[in-house]
DNA sequence: AATAGAGCCAACCGCCACTAA
DNA sequence: GTTAGTGGCGGTTGGCTCTAT
């Protein structure tokens, strides 16, 4: 099989003239057959070593800087859709590697990722608790048609589609409901987030307005995210 | 100032899929 | 159909740096 290389091989850190050895091969020879390119280079790595190099490393237009706000959205928004595909999510990030955004999310989101989600959980206890009450009452006409699910047990609506067909404002401005829901987003929120409102939603939650970035993608899944973590407690 | 522990990240390892012979 | 070679992917590790005591 591969790489039963001699035992005369290096290891570890990469020196500058490696580096610059390896590019100038690769520019002659392109981004292939990695053995023959490795032992072509004069290079004592392995093929594998070296691609591992290349493209973390060396690979023209490479992001070396800070992992951005809007990225960081981007990120949890598809390791949430996808899991540990890291070369699935860092296509989606140009410039950036499978192997630096799944540093980056080990060691910077796993954990705000449990803690959102331990957030939500207990958010949402207290919300059952809180609004565990009759909902033929509430001004939404798709309301208490058939309590049977938590969606319905939190918001009186029998779905996020549904609710978001409903205007929101039908709940009163200073409906507990709705306070209740702006404590939960405001202590739920990432720290440098913030809430963006549609000019027709007038502050109210629930709404679907931008939460965090202004990427296209955020303004797609980030509200949906706000609330799924509610919905898959359920 | 010394040291222990935590965090971070570059690099390696093992497995798997694909391809060619 | 089988086997060997190769590349890609995700998980893990080792060592360096930072921080708290």
């Amino acid at each position: 099989m591969a790489n039963h290389e001699p035992g005369n091989l290096r290891r570890g850190p990469w020196h500058d003239e490696e580096d610059e050895r390896l590019t100038t091969t690769v520019g002659a020879l392109g981004e292939k057959h990695w053995d023959a390119l490795a032992k072509q280079s004069g290079l004592r790595r392995s093929g594998k070593s070296c691609r591992l190099r290349w493209m973390n490393y060396l690979r023209p237009n490479l992001k070396h800087g800070e992992i951005t706000l809007e990225e960081e959205h981007t990120i949890l928004d598809l390791h949430k859709q996808w899991g540990n595909k890291w070369s699935r999510i860092a296509k989606r990030l140009p410039g950036r590697t499978d192997n630096e955004i799944k540093n980056y999310w080990r060691s910077h989101l796993k954990k705000k990722a449990d803690s959102q989600q331990e957030c939500f959980k207990g958010m949402k206890e207290d919300l059952n608790q809180d609004f565990l009450t009759p909902k033929r009452d509430r001004s939404c006409e798709h309301a208490g048609e058939s309590s049977t699910n938590d969606k319905e047990g939190i918001f009186g609506i029998s779905s996020l589609e549904t609710s978001e067909s409903c205007n929101m404002n039908a709940f009163g401005s200073s409906s507990p409901y709705e306070s209740r829901m702006s404590d939960l987003i405001s202590s739920c929120c990432w720290q440098g987030d913030e809430i963006k409102h549609h000019e027709d939603c007038m502050g109210t939650f629930p709404c679907f307005c931008e939460v965090g970035s202004s990427s296209e993608e955020s303004q797609t899944h980030g509200v949906l995210d706000l609330w799924s973590p509610i919905w898959e407690m359920g």
